[in-house]
DNA sequence: AAAGTATTGTGAAATAATTAACAAATGTCG
DNA sequence: CGACATTTGTTAATTATTTCACAATACTTT
Protein backbone atom coordinates (compact mmCIF):
# COMPACT_ATOMS: atom_id res chain seq x y z
CA UNK A 1 0.00 0.00 0.00
CA UNK A 2 1.29 3.65 -1.17
CA UNK A 3 2.30 5.98 1.83
CA UNK A 4 0.19 9.29 1.41
CA UNK A 5 3.48 10.87 0.53
CA UNK A 6 4.21 8.71 -2.33
CA UNK A 7 0.49 9.28 -2.73
CA UNK A 8 1.01 13.03 -2.40
CA UNK A 9 4.27 13.22 -4.90
CA UNK A 10 2.80 11.17 -7.81
CA UNK A 11 1.27 13.23 -10.51
CA UNK A 12 -2.06 13.16 -10.67
CA UNK A 13 -2.65 14.96 -13.81
CA UNK A 14 -1.70 12.29 -16.05
CA UNK A 15 -4.15 9.88 -14.96
CA UNK A 16 -6.33 11.92 -16.60
CA UNK A 17 -5.27 11.69 -20.08
CA UNK A 18 -7.46 8.59 -21.19
CA UNK A 19 -10.51 10.70 -19.73
CA UNK A 20 -10.42 14.18 -20.90
CA UNK A 21 -9.76 15.01 -24.38
CA UNK A 22 -8.22 18.50 -23.96
CA UNK A 23 -5.75 16.68 -21.56
CA UNK A 24 -4.87 14.28 -23.97
CA UNK A 25 -3.27 17.04 -26.31
CA UNK A 26 -1.16 18.33 -23.93
CA UNK A 27 2.95 17.07 -23.71
CA UNK A 28 4.51 15.90 -20.72
CA UNK A 29 6.02 19.15 -20.06
CA UNK A 30 2.58 20.45 -20.36
CA UNK A 31 1.10 18.17 -17.53
CA UNK A 32 4.07 18.52 -15.35
CA UNK A 33 3.16 22.75 -15.62
CA UNK A 34 -1.00 21.41 -15.17
CA UNK A 35 -0.23 19.71 -12.48
CA UNK A 36 1.35 22.15 -10.46
CA UNK A 37 -1.28 24.57 -10.61
CA UNK A 38 -3.51 21.99 -9.62
CA UNK A 39 -5.52 20.58 -6.06
CA UNK A 40 -7.51 17.77 -5.94
CA UNK A 41 -10.33 18.16 -3.66
CA UNK A 42 -13.46 15.97 -2.93
CA UNK A 43 -16.82 17.50 -2.36
CA UNK A 44 -20.03 16.03 -0.90
CA UNK A 45 -23.51 16.06 -2.43
CA UNK A 46 -25.11 19.88 -1.50
CA UNK A 47 -21.18 21.45 -1.03
CA UNK A 48 -21.01 24.38 -3.80
CA UNK A 49 -17.28 23.99 -5.98
CA UNK A 50 -17.81 27.40 -7.37
CA UNK A 51 -19.54 30.09 -5.99
CA UNK A 52 -21.61 32.86 -7.79
CA UNK A 53 -20.19 36.09 -6.99
CA UNK A 54 -16.48 35.23 -6.05
CA UNK A 55 -13.72 35.71 -7.61
CA UNK A 56 -12.75 33.79 -10.21
CA UNK A 57 -9.21 32.93 -9.22
CA UNK A 58 -9.51 28.77 -10.65
CA UNK A 59 -11.20 26.96 -12.73
CA UNK A 60 -12.20 23.60 -12.24
CA UNK A 61 -11.51 19.91 -13.47
CA UNK A 62 -14.92 18.04 -12.91
CA UNK A 63 -13.31 14.69 -12.88
CA UNK A 64 -15.92 12.55 -11.28
CA UNK A 65 -19.26 13.12 -10.07
CA UNK A 66 -22.65 14.90 -10.98
CA UNK A 67 -23.17 18.76 -10.67
CA UNK A 68 -25.06 21.62 -11.48
CA UNK A 69 -24.42 24.79 -12.63
CA UNK A 70 -27.15 27.32 -11.20
CA UNK A 71 -27.51 30.76 -11.06
CA UNK A 72 -29.66 33.38 -8.74
CA UNK A 73 -32.48 35.32 -10.67
CA UNK A 74 -33.95 38.61 -10.58
CA UNK A 75 -36.29 36.89 -8.13
CA UNK A 76 -34.13 35.39 -5.82
CA UNK A 77 -34.43 32.40 -7.35
CA UNK A 78 -32.07 29.45 -8.46
CA UNK A 79 -32.32 27.90 -12.31
CA UNK A 80 -30.64 25.17 -13.02
CA UNK A 81 -28.36 26.02 -16.41
CA UNK A 82 -26.82 22.50 -16.80
CA UNK A 83 -26.57 19.22 -15.10
CA UNK A 84 -23.82 17.12 -16.18
CA UNK A 85 -20.94 14.62 -14.64
CA UNK A 86 -17.66 14.23 -15.04
CA UNK A 87 -14.86 14.19 -16.58
CA UNK A 88 -15.53 18.04 -17.62
CA UNK A 89 -14.16 21.40 -17.09
CA UNK A 90 -16.64 24.02 -15.36
CA UNK A 91 -15.81 27.91 -14.71
CA UNK A 92 -13.79 28.31 -17.87
CA UNK A 93 -16.25 30.72 -19.43
CA UNK A 94 -16.59 33.09 -15.98
CA UNK A 95 -12.76 33.07 -15.97
CA UNK A 96 -12.06 34.25 -19.79
CA UNK A 97 -15.30 36.90 -19.32
CA UNK A 98 -14.41 38.55 -16.18
CA UNK A 99 -13.37 38.59 -12.28
CA UNK A 100 -16.41 37.34 -10.63
CA UNK A 101 -18.05 34.04 -10.98
CA UNK A 102 -21.87 34.63 -12.36
CA UNK A 103 -22.91 31.07 -11.51
CA UNK A 104 -22.53 28.24 -9.04
CA UNK A 105 -21.39 24.64 -9.61
CA UNK A 106 -22.55 22.69 -6.82
CA UNK A 107 -21.94 19.14 -6.09
CA UNK A 108 -25.17 16.32 -6.76
CA UNK A 109 -23.37 13.40 -5.95
CA UNK A 110 -19.90 12.76 -4.12
CA UNK A 111 -17.71 14.83 -6.58
CA UNK A 112 -13.88 14.55 -7.15
CA UNK A 113 -12.81 18.04 -8.79
CA UNK A 114 -9.56 19.29 -9.63
CA UNK A 115 -8.93 23.47 -8.33
CA UNK A 116 -6.41 24.59 -11.14
CA UNK A 117 -5.06 27.93 -10.90
CA UNK A 118 -6.19 29.96 -13.54
CA UNK A 119 -2.85 31.76 -14.63
CA UNK A 120 -1.48 28.38 -15.57
CA UNK A 121 -4.58 27.23 -17.50
CA UNK A 122 -4.14 30.42 -19.38
CA UNK A 123 -0.39 29.95 -20.17
CA UNK A 124 -1.55 26.38 -21.79
CA UNK A 125 -4.01 27.62 -23.62
CA UNK A 126 -1.89 30.53 -25.23
CA UNK A 127 0.87 28.01 -25.92
CA UNK A 128 -0.54 24.82 -26.97
CA UNK A 129 -3.01 25.46 -30.19
CA UNK A 130 -4.34 22.16 -30.09
CA UNK A 131 -4.98 22.23 -26.52
CA UNK A 132 -6.91 25.63 -27.19
CA UNK A 133 -9.09 24.15 -29.83
CA UNK A 134 -10.51 21.40 -27.79
CA UNK A 135 -11.33 23.80 -25.13
CA UNK A 136 -12.79 26.29 -27.66
CA UNK A 137 -14.64 22.87 -29.23
CA UNK A 138 -15.79 22.03 -25.70
CA UNK A 139 -17.09 25.44 -24.98
CA UNK A 140 -18.78 25.27 -28.77
CA UNK A 141 -20.93 22.21 -27.30
CA UNK A 142 -21.66 23.76 -24.22
CA UNK A 143 -23.16 27.11 -26.39
CA UNK A 144 -24.98 24.85 -28.65
CA UNK A 145 -26.61 22.87 -25.88
CA UNK A 146 -27.86 25.25 -24.11
CA UNK A 147 -28.77 27.45 -27.14
CA UNK A 148 -31.22 24.01 -27.91
CA UNK A 149 -32.14 23.80 -24.21
CA UNK A 150 -33.62 27.06 -24.15
CA UNK A 151 -35.69 27.10 -26.98
CA UNK A 152 -36.90 24.04 -25.84
CA UNK A 153 -37.99 25.63 -22.22
CA UNK A 154 -39.16 28.64 -23.82
CA UNK A 155 -41.70 26.45 -26.30
CA UNK A 156 -42.48 23.42 -24.77
CA UNK A 157 -45.49 22.49 -22.23
CA UNK A 158 -44.02 21.52 -19.06
CA UNK A 159 -44.73 17.80 -19.70
CA UNK A 160 -42.57 17.65 -22.42
CA UNK A 161 -39.65 19.36 -20.90
CA UNK A 162 -39.78 17.44 -18.02
CA UNK A 163 -39.98 14.62 -20.16
CA UNK A 164 -36.76 16.08 -21.57
CA UNK A 165 -35.21 15.83 -18.60
CA UNK A 166 -35.87 12.35 -17.40
CA UNK A 167 -34.66 11.12 -21.36
CA UNK A 168 -31.59 13.33 -20.60
CA UNK A 169 -31.07 11.56 -16.96
CA UNK A 170 -31.62 7.98 -18.58
CA UNK A 171 -29.69 8.45 -22.04
CA UNK A 172 -26.78 10.79 -21.17
CA UNK A 173 -26.41 11.09 -17.59
CA UNK A 174 -26.78 7.57 -16.12
CA UNK A 175 -26.99 5.37 -19.37
CA UNK A 176 -29.67 3.29 -18.23
CA UNK A 177 -33.50 3.18 -17.69
CA UNK A 178 -33.44 3.11 -13.95
CA UNK A 179 -31.63 5.65 -11.74
CA UNK A 180 -31.32 7.35 -8.35
CA UNK A 181 -32.89 11.58 -9.59
CA UNK A 182 -30.00 12.97 -7.89
CA UNK A 183 -32.51 16.22 -7.81
CA UNK A 184 -35.01 16.80 -5.08
CA UNK A 185 -38.45 18.21 -6.30
CA UNK A 186 -37.69 21.79 -5.79
CA UNK A 187 -33.99 21.23 -7.81
CA UNK A 188 -35.70 19.32 -10.76
CA UNK A 189 -38.48 22.59 -10.92
CA UNK A 190 -35.68 24.71 -10.95
CA UNK A 191 -33.90 22.50 -13.40
CA UNK A 192 -37.33 22.20 -15.98
CA UNK A 193 -38.44 26.37 -14.69
CA UNK A 194 -41.38 25.53 -13.10
CA UNK A 195 -42.55 25.25 -8.99
CA UNK A 196 -41.97 21.62 -7.59
CA UNK A 197 -45.72 21.20 -7.02
CA UNK A 198 -45.92 21.08 -10.57
CA UNK A 199 -43.45 18.91 -10.68
CA UNK A 200 -45.21 16.44 -8.37
CA UNK A 201 -47.89 16.70 -10.38
CA UNK A 202 -46.52 15.85 -14.06
CA UNK A 203 -44.67 13.14 -11.96
CA UNK A 204 -47.92 11.85 -11.08
CA UNK A 205 -49.58 11.82 -14.40
CA UNK A 206 -46.58 10.29 -15.62
CA UNK A 207 -47.09 7.28 -13.49
CA UNK A 208 -50.57 7.10 -13.77
CA UNK A 209 -50.29 6.55 -17.71
CA UNK A 210 -47.45 3.91 -16.37
CA UNK A 211 -44.68 5.58 -18.37
CA UNK A 212 -42.16 5.57 -15.16
CA UNK A 213 -42.95 3.76 -12.36
CA UNK A 214 -41.21 5.67 -9.15
CA UNK A 215 -40.34 4.81 -5.62
CA UNK A 216 -38.71 8.30 -3.70
CA UNK A 217 -35.64 9.25 -5.40
CA UNK A 218 -35.86 6.16 -7.33
CA UNK A 219 -37.01 6.30 -10.53
CA UNK A 220 -37.66 3.71 -13.65
CA UNK A 221 -38.66 4.53 -17.03
CA UNK A 222 -40.86 1.69 -18.41
CA UNK A 223 -42.37 3.30 -21.55
CA UNK A 224 -39.70 4.71 -22.92
CA UNK A 225 -41.10 5.45 -26.50
CA UNK A 226 -44.16 6.82 -25.07
CA UNK A 227 -41.93 9.23 -22.78
CA UNK A 228 -40.27 10.01 -26.24
CA UNK A 229 -43.56 10.70 -28.05
CA UNK A 230 -44.80 12.98 -25.11
CA UNK A 231 -40.96 14.76 -25.14
CA UNK A 232 -41.86 15.33 -29.49
CA UNK A 233 -44.89 16.71 -29.19
CA UNK A 234 -44.59 19.87 -27.31
CA UNK B 1 -12.21 57.48 -57.58
CA UNK B 2 -10.75 53.61 -57.30
CA UNK B 3 -11.68 51.67 -59.98
CA UNK B 4 -13.14 47.94 -58.93
CA UNK B 5 -9.83 46.30 -59.40
CA UNK B 6 -8.11 48.21 -57.32
CA UNK B 7 -10.84 47.58 -54.57
CA UNK B 8 -11.26 44.37 -55.01
CA UNK B 9 -7.04 43.78 -54.77
CA UNK B 10 -6.83 45.90 -51.30
CA UNK B 11 -6.72 43.42 -48.65
CA UNK B 12 -9.85 44.18 -46.68
CA UNK B 13 -8.81 42.19 -43.51
CA UNK B 14 -6.72 44.84 -42.43
CA UNK B 15 -9.18 47.41 -41.84
CA UNK B 16 -10.62 45.20 -39.01
CA UNK B 17 -7.99 45.84 -37.29
CA UNK B 18 -8.67 48.90 -35.62
CA UNK B 19 -13.06 47.55 -34.92
CA UNK B 20 -11.99 43.75 -33.68
CA UNK B 21 -9.88 43.11 -30.99
CA UNK B 22 -9.68 39.55 -31.93
CA UNK B 23 -8.39 40.88 -35.11
CA UNK B 24 -5.53 42.87 -33.89
CA UNK B 25 -3.40 40.58 -32.63
CA UNK B 26 -2.86 38.90 -35.70
CA UNK B 27 0.66 39.46 -37.08
CA UNK B 28 0.43 40.81 -41.50
CA UNK B 29 1.13 37.74 -42.53
CA UNK B 30 -1.78 36.31 -40.55
CA UNK B 31 -3.66 38.85 -41.85
CA UNK B 32 -2.71 38.13 -45.40
CA UNK B 33 -3.66 34.18 -44.70
CA UNK B 34 -6.85 35.21 -43.47
CA UNK B 35 -7.57 37.53 -46.63
CA UNK B 36 -7.14 34.63 -48.70
CA UNK B 37 -10.41 33.06 -46.73
CA UNK B 38 -12.70 35.57 -46.94
CA UNK B 39 -14.67 36.93 -48.96
CA UNK B 40 -17.46 40.14 -48.60
CA UNK B 41 -20.96 40.42 -48.57
CA UNK B 42 -23.25 43.28 -48.39
CA UNK B 43 -26.81 41.47 -46.73
CA UNK B 44 -30.29 43.57 -46.98
CA UNK B 45 -32.68 43.12 -44.28
CA UNK B 46 -34.58 39.63 -43.57
CA UNK B 47 -31.75 38.17 -46.16
CA UNK B 48 -30.12 34.82 -44.47
CA UNK B 49 -26.09 35.14 -43.29
CA UNK B 50 -26.67 31.52 -42.05
CA UNK B 51 -29.04 29.15 -42.77
CA UNK B 52 -29.95 26.29 -39.83
CA UNK B 53 -29.00 22.65 -40.75
CA UNK B 54 -27.31 24.03 -43.56
CA UNK B 55 -23.01 22.64 -43.65
CA UNK B 56 -20.92 24.86 -41.93
CA UNK B 57 -18.10 25.80 -44.15
CA UNK B 58 -17.43 28.92 -43.25
CA UNK B 59 -17.92 31.34 -39.80
CA UNK B 60 -18.50 35.00 -40.76
CA UNK B 61 -17.41 38.13 -39.54
CA UNK B 62 -20.20 40.72 -39.06
CA UNK B 63 -18.05 43.70 -40.29
CA UNK B 64 -21.34 46.41 -39.74
CA UNK B 65 -25.09 46.26 -39.20
CA UNK B 66 -27.71 44.37 -37.04
CA UNK B 67 -28.49 41.11 -36.77
CA UNK B 68 -30.33 38.49 -35.21
CA UNK B 69 -29.34 34.65 -34.64
CA UNK B 70 -32.67 32.82 -34.55
CA UNK B 71 -33.24 28.82 -34.38
CA UNK B 72 -37.11 26.94 -35.08
CA UNK B 73 -38.14 24.53 -32.50
CA UNK B 74 -39.83 21.93 -31.47
CA UNK B 75 -42.74 24.24 -32.19
CA UNK B 76 -42.12 24.93 -35.14
CA UNK B 77 -41.86 28.50 -34.22
CA UNK B 78 -38.99 30.80 -34.23
CA UNK B 79 -37.00 31.95 -31.14
CA UNK B 80 -34.43 34.74 -31.45
CA UNK B 81 -31.60 33.74 -29.25
CA UNK B 82 -29.84 36.94 -29.48
CA UNK B 83 -29.59 40.15 -31.44
CA UNK B 84 -26.48 42.29 -31.77
CA UNK B 85 -24.79 44.36 -34.04
CA UNK B 86 -21.21 44.27 -35.63
CA UNK B 87 -18.34 43.73 -35.75
CA UNK B 88 -18.66 40.32 -34.31
CA UNK B 89 -17.97 37.30 -34.87
CA UNK B 90 -20.90 34.51 -35.71
CA UNK B 91 -21.11 31.16 -36.33
CA UNK B 92 -18.23 30.13 -34.39
CA UNK B 93 -19.83 27.70 -32.12
CA UNK B 94 -21.25 25.41 -34.48
CA UNK B 95 -18.18 25.38 -36.65
CA UNK B 96 -16.24 24.02 -34.14
CA UNK B 97 -18.69 21.69 -32.62
CA UNK B 98 -19.95 19.77 -35.55
CA UNK B 99 -20.73 20.26 -39.15
CA UNK B 100 -24.09 21.45 -39.55
CA UNK B 101 -25.46 24.95 -38.52
CA UNK B 102 -27.74 24.67 -35.55
CA UNK B 103 -29.20 28.43 -35.85
CA UNK B 104 -29.75 30.58 -38.42
CA UNK B 105 -27.97 34.08 -38.54
CA UNK B 106 -30.15 36.80 -40.50
CA UNK B 107 -29.77 40.44 -41.49
CA UNK B 108 -32.27 43.01 -39.38
CA UNK B 109 -30.07 46.15 -41.16
CA UNK B 110 -28.12 46.56 -44.09
CA UNK B 111 -25.18 44.10 -42.91
CA UNK B 112 -22.15 43.99 -44.44
CA UNK B 113 -20.25 40.45 -43.80
CA UNK B 114 -16.91 38.99 -44.71
CA UNK B 115 -17.43 35.13 -44.87
CA UNK B 116 -14.04 33.22 -43.44
CA UNK B 117 -13.50 29.69 -44.88
CA UNK B 118 -13.41 27.87 -41.44
CA UNK B 119 -10.42 25.96 -42.54
CA UNK B 120 -8.21 28.69 -42.58
CA UNK B 121 -9.79 30.20 -39.11
CA UNK B 122 -9.08 27.15 -37.84
CA UNK B 123 -5.09 27.26 -38.91
CA UNK B 124 -5.25 30.95 -37.18
CA UNK B 125 -6.59 29.63 -33.38
CA UNK B 126 -4.21 26.86 -33.78
CA UNK B 127 -0.82 28.83 -34.64
CA UNK B 128 -1.19 31.86 -33.09
CA UNK B 129 -2.16 31.48 -28.81
CA UNK B 130 -3.27 34.99 -28.78
CA UNK B 131 -6.18 34.95 -31.06
CA UNK B 132 -7.59 32.00 -29.54
CA UNK B 133 -7.58 33.80 -26.37
CA UNK B 134 -9.08 36.39 -28.03
CA UNK B 135 -11.96 33.89 -29.47
CA UNK B 136 -12.36 32.22 -26.16
CA UNK B 137 -13.04 35.62 -24.46
CA UNK B 138 -15.41 36.43 -26.83
CA UNK B 139 -17.19 32.97 -26.81
CA UNK B 140 -17.25 33.00 -23.26
CA UNK B 141 -19.10 36.27 -23.15
CA UNK B 142 -21.64 34.85 -25.67
CA UNK B 143 -22.22 32.40 -23.20
CA UNK B 144 -22.34 34.02 -20.06
CA UNK B 145 -24.83 36.69 -21.07
CA UNK B 146 -27.26 33.92 -22.92
CA UNK B 147 -27.13 32.27 -19.62
CA UNK B 148 -28.21 35.13 -17.84
CA UNK B 149 -30.63 36.24 -20.69
CA UNK B 150 -32.05 32.78 -20.15
CA UNK B 151 -32.59 33.12 -16.49
CA UNK B 152 -34.12 36.46 -16.99
CA UNK B 153 -36.52 35.52 -19.36
CA UNK B 154 -37.82 32.13 -17.18
CA UNK B 155 -37.76 34.15 -13.82
CA UNK B 156 -39.10 37.41 -15.07
CA UNK B 157 -42.90 38.33 -16.00
CA UNK B 158 -43.18 39.58 -19.90
CA UNK B 159 -43.79 43.12 -19.05
CA UNK B 160 -40.70 43.05 -17.26
CA UNK B 161 -38.81 41.22 -19.89
CA UNK B 162 -40.18 43.25 -22.15
CA UNK B 163 -38.88 46.39 -20.88
CA UNK B 164 -35.46 44.32 -20.61
CA UNK B 165 -35.20 44.59 -24.46
CA UNK B 166 -36.06 47.95 -24.91
CA UNK B 167 -33.13 48.66 -22.78
CA UNK B 168 -31.34 46.45 -24.57
CA UNK B 169 -31.76 48.55 -27.37
CA UNK B 170 -31.43 51.84 -25.69
CA UNK B 171 -28.51 50.95 -24.00
CA UNK B 172 -26.21 48.49 -25.94
CA UNK B 173 -27.56 48.61 -29.67
CA UNK B 174 -28.32 52.05 -29.90
CA UNK B 175 -26.97 54.04 -27.11
CA UNK B 176 -29.71 56.47 -27.47
CA UNK B 177 -32.88 56.87 -25.95
CA UNK B 178 -34.87 57.25 -29.02
CA UNK B 179 -34.42 54.42 -31.86
CA UNK B 180 -36.14 52.37 -35.26
CA UNK B 181 -37.09 49.31 -33.46
CA UNK B 182 -35.40 46.62 -36.42
CA UNK B 183 -37.82 43.84 -35.52
CA UNK B 184 -41.70 43.25 -36.06
CA UNK B 185 -43.86 43.02 -33.76
CA UNK B 186 -44.56 38.89 -34.33
CA UNK B 187 -40.03 39.38 -34.26
CA UNK B 188 -39.90 41.29 -30.89
CA UNK B 189 -42.17 38.38 -29.66
CA UNK B 190 -40.01 35.94 -30.67
CA UNK B 191 -36.95 37.60 -29.12
CA UNK B 192 -39.16 37.82 -25.53
CA UNK B 193 -39.95 34.03 -25.86
CA UNK B 194 -44.22 35.24 -26.24
CA UNK B 195 -46.63 36.49 -29.35
CA UNK B 196 -46.99 39.25 -31.02
CA UNK B 197 -50.46 40.03 -29.22
CA UNK B 198 -48.88 40.54 -26.09
CA UNK B 199 -46.25 42.25 -27.56
CA UNK B 200 -49.23 45.11 -28.81
CA UNK B 201 -50.81 44.55 -25.34
CA UNK B 202 -47.70 45.14 -23.09
CA UNK B 203 -46.18 48.26 -25.70
CA UNK B 204 -49.42 49.86 -25.45
CA UNK B 205 -49.81 49.52 -21.63
CA UNK B 206 -46.27 51.33 -21.49
CA UNK B 207 -47.41 54.20 -23.48
CA UNK B 208 -50.35 54.90 -20.85
CA UNK B 209 -48.24 54.81 -18.32
CA UNK B 210 -46.19 57.54 -20.31
CA UNK B 211 -42.88 55.39 -20.36
CA UNK B 212 -42.47 55.23 -24.13
CA UNK B 213 -43.85 57.00 -27.05
CA UNK B 214 -44.50 55.36 -30.18
CA UNK B 215 -44.60 55.92 -33.59
CA UNK B 216 -45.21 53.02 -35.88
CA UNK B 217 -41.49 51.30 -35.48
CA UNK B 218 -39.69 54.57 -34.00
CA UNK B 219 -39.48 54.35 -30.27
CA UNK B 220 -38.80 56.59 -27.88
CA UNK B 221 -37.87 55.98 -24.34
CA UNK B 222 -39.29 58.72 -22.07
CA UNK B 223 -39.06 57.24 -18.57
CA UNK B 224 -35.95 55.41 -18.48
CA UNK B 225 -35.79 55.41 -14.46
CA UNK B 226 -39.40 53.71 -14.05
CA UNK B 227 -38.20 51.61 -17.24
CA UNK B 228 -35.13 50.41 -15.39
CA UNK B 229 -37.81 49.48 -12.55
CA UNK B 230 -40.18 47.44 -14.11
CA UNK B 231 -37.20 45.42 -15.58
CA UNK B 232 -35.52 44.99 -11.98
CA UNK B 233 -38.85 44.04 -10.08
CA UNK B 234 -39.70 41.01 -12.62
C1' DA C 1 -36.80 7.18 20.50
C1' DA C 2 -38.07 11.91 20.35
C1' DA C 3 -37.87 16.27 18.36
C1' DG C 4 -36.98 19.10 14.82
C1' DT C 5 -36.04 20.15 10.01
C1' DA C 6 -36.40 19.46 5.20
C1' DT C 7 -38.84 17.44 1.63
C1' DT C 8 -42.97 15.93 -0.71
C1' DG C 9 -48.10 15.56 -1.78
C1' DT C 10 -52.69 17.65 -2.78
C1' DG C 11 -56.61 20.40 -4.19
C1' DA C 12 -59.03 24.81 -4.89
C1' DA C 13 -58.62 29.54 -6.20
C1' DA C 14 -56.14 33.02 -8.69
C1' DT C 15 -53.65 34.69 -12.69
C1' DA C 16 -50.74 35.51 -16.48
C1' DA C 17 -50.60 34.64 -21.00
C1' DT C 18 -52.39 32.36 -25.31
C1' DT C 19 -55.62 31.58 -28.80
C1' DA C 20 -58.78 32.86 -32.25
C1' DA C 21 -61.21 35.76 -35.13
C1' DC C 22 -61.82 40.02 -37.10
C1' DA C 23 -60.57 44.97 -38.23
C1' DA C 24 -57.40 48.45 -39.43
C1' DA C 25 -53.25 50.16 -41.12
C1' DT C 26 -49.12 49.99 -43.63
C1' DG C 27 -46.00 48.67 -47.30
C1' DT C 28 -45.06 46.84 -51.98
C1' DC C 29 -45.44 46.04 -56.74
C1' DG C 30 -47.18 46.04 -61.33
C1' DC D 1 -52.85 54.71 -58.62
C1' DG D 2 -55.08 50.64 -57.15
C1' DA D 3 -54.65 45.80 -55.62
C1' DC D 4 -52.57 42.56 -52.70
C1' DA D 5 -49.73 41.02 -49.04
C1' DT D 6 -47.81 41.93 -44.76
C1' DT D 7 -47.91 43.84 -40.42
C1' DT D 8 -50.38 45.60 -36.49
C1' DG D 9 -54.32 46.39 -33.20
C1' DT D 10 -58.22 44.66 -30.30
C1' DT D 11 -61.39 41.90 -27.80
C1' DA D 12 -63.43 37.92 -25.35
C1' DA D 13 -62.91 33.18 -24.21
C1' DT D 14 -59.80 29.57 -22.95
C1' DT D 15 -55.94 27.40 -20.80
C1' DA D 16 -51.72 26.15 -18.59
C1' DT D 17 -49.45 27.12 -14.69
C1' DT D 18 -48.75 29.27 -10.18
C1' DT D 19 -49.98 30.33 -5.64
C1' DC D 20 -51.49 29.22 -1.20
C1' DA D 21 -52.50 26.69 2.70
C1' DC D 22 -52.35 22.51 4.89
C1' DA D 23 -51.09 17.52 5.53
C1' DA D 24 -48.00 13.81 5.33
C1' DT D 25 -43.76 11.79 4.98
C1' DA D 26 -38.74 11.25 5.28
C1' DC D 27 -34.27 12.52 7.20
C1' DT D 28 -31.13 14.29 10.97
C1' DT D 29 -29.60 15.18 15.31
C1' DT D 30 -29.43 14.73 20.05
Amino acid sequence: MQTLKEEYKKCQCKDCVNISVPVSVLTDQELDLLCISTTKVTFQRGEKIIKQDSFCQNIVFIKSGIYKIHQTGPINRDEILKVDKGPQFVGIPDAFAGKVHTYSVSALTETIACMIDFQGFRDLIEKNGKFSTEILKTMSRTLIEHYGNCVNKIQKQLTAFLADSLLYFTDHIYERDEFEMPLTRKEWGEFIGTTRESVTKIVHALIESEIIEVNGRNIRVINKDLLQKISNTG
